[in-house]
DNA sequence: GACATAGTCTATCGAGCGATATAAATGCAC
DNA sequence: GTGCATTTATATCGCTCGATAGACTATGTC
C-alpha cells in the first residue's frame, strides 16, 4: 500500500521513491502520446524500466497512475498562474480600474497561457494531455478541465465581463472568451504544428505567438468599446 | 466482397443498400463519442441493428468502417465550402482586389466554417471528431486533416497573407492565420460548451458565434493594416 | 422447381488487456 | 544473524477485443 502512505527516505524507501518518479514521468508522455486507453500497463512499465506490477503497488491501478499524472500537471498550471491571480483580483475588485489596465490584465493573462502550453519542461506531453482532455473522456481529466476553467477561463471572462461592460453570464460574453482563448488553444493541435510550418515550438516562436495574441486582443477590445457592443 | 463492389438495387441488394447507410450512420455517431478505439464492434453493429460480422462484410474491417465514415464526412466539408472557393480564388487572383473585398471574404471564410462546425444534419457527431481528428492518430484521420488543410486553412492563409502584405509562407503569417481560425475551431471542444453556459449550440448560437468573430476578426485587421505589422 | 447469389446468423478463435497471487530479493532494526 | 517491512520478479487469471468459419435464410434467374 505504497501509494497511499506517506514516504520516509532511507535506504530500500529512497530507491522506492525514484522508482515512483520514473514511473510518472515516462507515463505522462506514453498517456500523452497514446492517450489513456491506447497506453497499456506493459508499455508504461516497459519504458519507465520497471517490472508490470509495480504500477499496481505504487499507484493502486492504471487509473490510479493516470490520476497521479494528472495532479502533477494541475499543480504546475496552479503554480504558473499564480503570479497573476493576486493583481486580476484586485483589479476586478476596484471599480474604478481603468479600460487599460483590464485589458493589459487580460493580455497578460493569455500571455502567460501561452508560455504555459508552449513553454517549460515536458511541453510537448503537456500540450498533448491538454488537447486530450477537450476529447477524451476518462477518469480525473474532469479535474483538468475544472483547473483550467478557474484558472485561466474564469479570470478572462470576468476582466472580458468588465470590458464589455456586460454581466460574466451572459452569453456575448462568455462566448468572446471562448473566442478570444481559443487563438491560444489551437496551438495544443498538432495540427497548428504541421501549419505552422515548424516541427517544434522553439522559445521564438512562442513569443512571436505572444506577441500576435497580444496585438489580436488590445485590437478586438479597443474595437467594440468604440461602439455599443450590442449585436444581434 | 460487397464493400469492393458497385452497388445495384433490387429486393435483397436493396435491404443490403440500407442496411450499409445504417451502420455508417449509428458509426459516426459511436466513432464521435467514443473514440476510434474506445468504439468496439460490437458496440457498433448493436447500435445499428446488426450481427457482428456484418462490419466485416460490408466495410472489411473497422478500420475500413472507419474510413468510410471519414470520407462522408470529408465529402460534407467539402461540399459546405465549394460555393466560397471560386470567389477567393477569383479574389487572390486579382491584384487590384481591395482590402475592403479580402477581409470580407476572409469573414465569409470563418462564418461558413462556423456553420460547418456548429450547424447541419448530425452536427455534434461531426464537432466531435474534427475535435478528436486534432488529438487522435488514427488511420486515415491524415485525410480529414488534409481536407481541413486545404479548404480552411490554406484558403484563409493566402487571404490574410494579401492583408498583412507578407508572403503566405512567412511564420507569422501562419501563425496570425492560426490564432484566427482558434477563434472558431475552440467551439468544437466539450469544454466550450460548458464554459459557454449551454447543452447545445442552437441556430441562434451559432449566428451570435458568426457575428462576433466577424467583428473580432475585421478588428483585428483593420488594426494590423494601420502599422507597418512587423514585430519581433 | 433447381440453382447461384446476397445477406444474416451462432459460435468461436487467438491476442492483448488490467490485475493479482505468490514468492524471491533487498536493506533495516535489534 | 535473525525478524520484519519494503521492493521487485514470475506466472497466470479472467475478460474483451477484432476477426472469421461455417451453417442458415431470403431473393432473383433460368
Amino acid at each position: 500500500m505504497v501509494h497511499i502512505v506517506a514516504r520516509h527516505r532511507s535506504g530500500t524507501q529512497a530507491r522506492g521513491e525514484d522508482t515512483r518518479r520514473r514511473i510518472l514521468e515516462t507515463a505522462l508522455e506514453i498517456f500523452a502520446t497514446e492517450g489513456y486507453e491506447g497506453a497499456s500497463t506493459r508499455q508504461l512499465a516497459e519504458h519507465a524500466d520497471v517490472n508490470l506490477p509495480a504500477i499496481q503497488y505504487y499507484f493502486g491501478s492504471k487509473e490510479g497512475l493516470f490520476r497521479a499524472v494528472l495532479e502533477d500537471i494541475i499543480e504546475h498550471t496552479e503554480r504558473h498562474m499564480a503570479p497573476l491571480a493576486p493583481r486580476v483580483k484586485a483589479a476586478l475588485a476596484d471599480p474604478m480600474t481603468s479600460r487599460d489596465t483590464l485589458l493589459d490584465l487580460l493580455c497578460e493573462m493569455l500571455q502567460s497561457f501561452v508560455a504555459l502550453v508552449l513553454g517549460g519542461t515536458q511541453i510537448e506531453s503537456r500540450r498533448l494531455l491538454f488537447a486530450r482532455s477537450e476529447v477524451e473522456d476518462t477518469p480525473g481529466l474532469e479535474q483538468l478541465h475544472e483547473s483550467g476553467r478557474r484558472h485561466v477561463f474564469a479570470p478572462c471572462l470576468e476582466l472580458i465581463a468588465r470590458l464589455l461592460g456586460r454581466p460574466a453570464d451572459d452569453p456575448e460574453t462568455s462566448l468572446r472568451t471562448l473566442a478570444v482563448i481559443g487563438q491560444v488553444t489551437i496551438f495544443c493541435h498538432k495540427g497548428a504544428l504541421e501549419a505552422g510550418g515548424a516541427e517544434k515550438f522553439t522559445p521564438d516562436r512562442a513569443r512571436l505567438i505572444q506577441n500576435l495574441v497580444r496585438e489580436h486582443t488590445i485590437a478586438i477590445f479597443r474595437a467594440v468599446s468604440s461602439k455599443a457592443a450590442s449585436l444581434q
